[in-house]
DNA sequence: GTTCCGCATGAATCGATAG
DNA sequence: ACTATCGATTCATGCGGAA
């Protein structure tokens, strides 16, 4: 019987996150507010302001992370004035100045994205997850989201299955089938750097800025069970939700007194993990 | 009876560049070589060298693009000693110094990637199509482009009822019921900036960096016949090839001898166009 | 004339080994 | 220590020969 605590802190992130120990967070995965033209909207930072005000936040996460820990930052920039914004860009730059090491970009395509139409562009159908590491090695579960083979491979081998094992057999003899071993359990295989969900239908009276599966396909690949996953703008709790169903601890922060209780509604104070 | 022009420039777009007039190209799609760690290698240039070795180029192009034209830069960063290169980036940043407007940045997935398997990565499997631009206002033929209605719009639209269309209707006003109201009895949509495609398997004798449905993608989005297309890093001539078919003008300058000769043969030095 | 299957082949990346 | 080269790993695709 392991206790899996499930934290939520109500204010501002750049004030709070001095409360949790250095290195001690395995991944934290946020999707922070994204920059805006509009003012005094929740979490309004214009696209000019924006690196300044994140910097000192990813400071503290830098702090907080354990070094063989992972920063995953889902993001993707506006249009403003038909341009794409570059505070994305610049973003990634200036974290790696602060120290981090930029892995990796993986994509969310974002397969259901609602219907619209513009003169001068189509619908923004993916967003950024960007990856961000302090040290060359950390720690990573691949096999965690091993995916089912693509269709294609399902016509090729269904004759081939049985007559080939046994070809491959007879035909090596000594060693140990080295291409038999390669097919048989052939069902699943490495994912891309491309993460293929379709976005969640706001079914309850709250919406998420991304579905379940997407902290969940990260979480997997970073984190094991009793690890400590942290989201520094938590939201609607999403992050947190998962954390806590997968068997880890979880940290949220969340400056909107709203989605604060919100979030306490949504989890358990302190679950009970049978191990 | 029209005529159509392939040109093909052997030589280094830095210098050849010239030899075409201001304002008179309407697509410029290219696939640039990518920053290369090694040296000495077809358009050997370093990641730090990169956007300094391009700059040149591009202020060249922004001269001969017609001001309702429109400039795609197929291009992904490598990975350099664990982490991804930010020197694309930092081109973005340049460019749009220089002069140029970032309009977009559509994905490529690419369906069948490279294989492998690496202890802290997943397989690379996108790359950038950045769309630039001289103007805000350009030429875009969205209805050249659209595609099939997919799976997951027929579910939703069998399964909304008259009911469920009146309801939305009275709701919101705007927005969903309308835009059902354009799709019902529809069998195509416009597509997003996710653009889904299979790299071309090479088991011919020549080898394209992109399949040809990528540059006639733009070209049928971005031009009309009798419109000009330039590709300054012609390669295998797969972006000319393409726009002749399609009945476009085409310009194509290309460094390597034997590349060049390819694209010769390729194409053909005058097409008849009937129209 | 179809359909089926074997095979080669990539805009790759890491880690170990060698100079 | 620092760089250059090489092998191992892996999966979707289309061609061509076979059934």
């Amino acid at each position: 019987m392991q206790t899996i605590e499930t934290k939520v802190i109500c204010g501002d992130s750049r004030e709070l996150m001095c409360e949790i120990p250095d290195n001690s967070v395995d991944l934290i995965f946020t999707s922070p507010p994204y920059a805006d033209q509009r003012k005094s909207t929740y979490g309004g930072v214009t696209p000019d302001e924006y690196v300044d005000w994140f910097l000192p936040i990813s400071a503290e996460l830098l702090r907080v992370l354990k070094p063989t820990g992972t920063f995953v930052l889902n993001i993707k920039e506006k249009v403003v004035d038909s341009e794409r914004s570059t505070y994305v860009l610049e973003l990634i730059l200036a974290l790696r100045k602060q120290g981090w090491l930029w892995t990796e970009e993986f994509m969310w395509h974002k397969k259901n994205s609602f219907p619209g139409k513009w003169s001068n562009r189509f619908r923004d159908s993916w967003e950024r997850l960007l990856q961000f590491n302090k040290n060359k090695k950390f720690s990573m579960y691949q096999d965690a989201v091993r995916v089912p083979i693509g269709d294609w491979a399902k016509d090729r081998l269904k004759n081939l299955s049985e007559t080939d094992k046994t070809r491959d057999n007879a035909k090596n003899g000594s060693g140990f089938g080295k291409n038999v071993s390669n097919w048989v359990g052939k069902d699943t295989v490495y994912p891309t750097n491309v993460i293929h969900l379709a976005t969640e239908c706001n079914n309850k009276n709250h919406s998420a800025a991304f579905p379940e599966q997407l902290p969940e396909w990260f979480i997997k690949l970073f984190t094991q069970e009793q690890d400590t996953v942290l989201d520094p703008f938590a939201g609607s709790g999403t992050t947190l939700v998962v954390a806590q169903r997968m068997g880890r601890h979880s940290i949220g922060i969340e400056i909107m007194p709203e989605y604060c209780e919100m979030i306490k509604d949504a989890v358990e104070p302190a679950q009970q993990l049978l191990l």
